[in-house]
DNA sequence: TTTACTTTTGCATAAATATGTAAATTTTAT
DNA sequence: ATAAAATTTACATATTTATGCAAAAGTAAA
């Protein structure tokens, strides 16, 4: 394996792991895992794997893999099979909000009971999303702590 | 429908027919067909609606209309048969519940979240009943205004 | 209607991305 | 190993896209 088809594959777990939001952010991503190039060539790098820049709710745009590509790559690791189905946490008052892959939510909220984090008074699950309640007057800060380490790639706010 | 609403069809229509590799060969499609906006705006309205840019064997890079963007587009002219079935909507601090007539939370829930309503966090959809939490510090009063648009039959407090 | 408020737009410009070209690197054949 | 061919890269720059801001257009309330 080259070199170059060595770092499209850290690109891709780069961008598959993390919203990336510009070349230059996903620049200094590779930098730090030993890969230094210009944005010349990573423009270059993303047009061969086809990826695509979408729009994105938060973030403004984010770089994403297309489907049949991520559908190839989705089970090759095995570890973390569930947690990595999450999308994205944020909370808003005394509830948190965690979002999946469609259909992944249940199993998802089971992991998350079977933690049994004192903080959290509930969880319900829908197809894609997860609303946990935290007890009154819990602070958000060890369970978030928490939830880093359980996805250690998804940014939850505070 | 508005000005803006009609553009934003006819951009799909657009994308949708032929390979679109920049916004300003869009721009120039859109003048023939008597719509005649800036590039900014048109930048804005891809942002809006979705749209990707993907690479293109033939043409480079080409705008594409997500799945989930086209689902949404679909059920716009049928989403008055959902709403039909909202029987009541309240708020509790920061969470909205709208209730349904039996087995209609879902699609009603789906079809809230394709609109995706900058207030609203995330919902979740049991039978007859969808919570949706409000972001943290967003007033109700905008989001109390859309979604008595959408159900003008429904009265909803405040 | 008039007023207050919200949304949309153009303009100008900043930010981000793509690409021609020559040099460097890697691969292949001898 | 060496030369020739092919690929990959950086650099510089052209092209494309995003966005702050003020003006214009659109909506709702009185």
């Amino acid at each position: 394996m080259n070199k170059r088809t060595q770092r499209f594959s850290v690109i891709r777990s780069i961008i598959e792991s993390e919203p990336i939001s510009s070349q230059d952010e996903l620049i200094i991503k590779l930098k730090e895992q030993g890969y230094e190039i210009t944005q010349g060539t990573l423009s270059r790098d993303l047009k061969f794997m086809h990826v695509a820049k979408v729009p994105h709710r938060e973030k403004g745009y984010i770089y994403v893999i297309p489907d049949q590509m991520a559908a190839h790559q989705a089970d090759t690791h095995i570890s973390s099979l569930i947690t990595d189905n999450i999308t994205n946490i944020s909370f808003s008052g005394n509830i948190g909000i965690v979002h999946t892959k469609a259909g992944y939510a249940n199993a998802v909220a089971v992991l998350l009971e079977n933690k049994r984090y004192p903080e959290i008074a509930g969880t319900i699950a829908g197809d894609d999303t997860i609303f946990f309640v935290l007890h009154e007057g819990q602070s958000r800060k060890r369970i978030v702590r928490e939830l880093s380490k359980l996805c250690p790639n998804i940014v939850i706010p505070q």
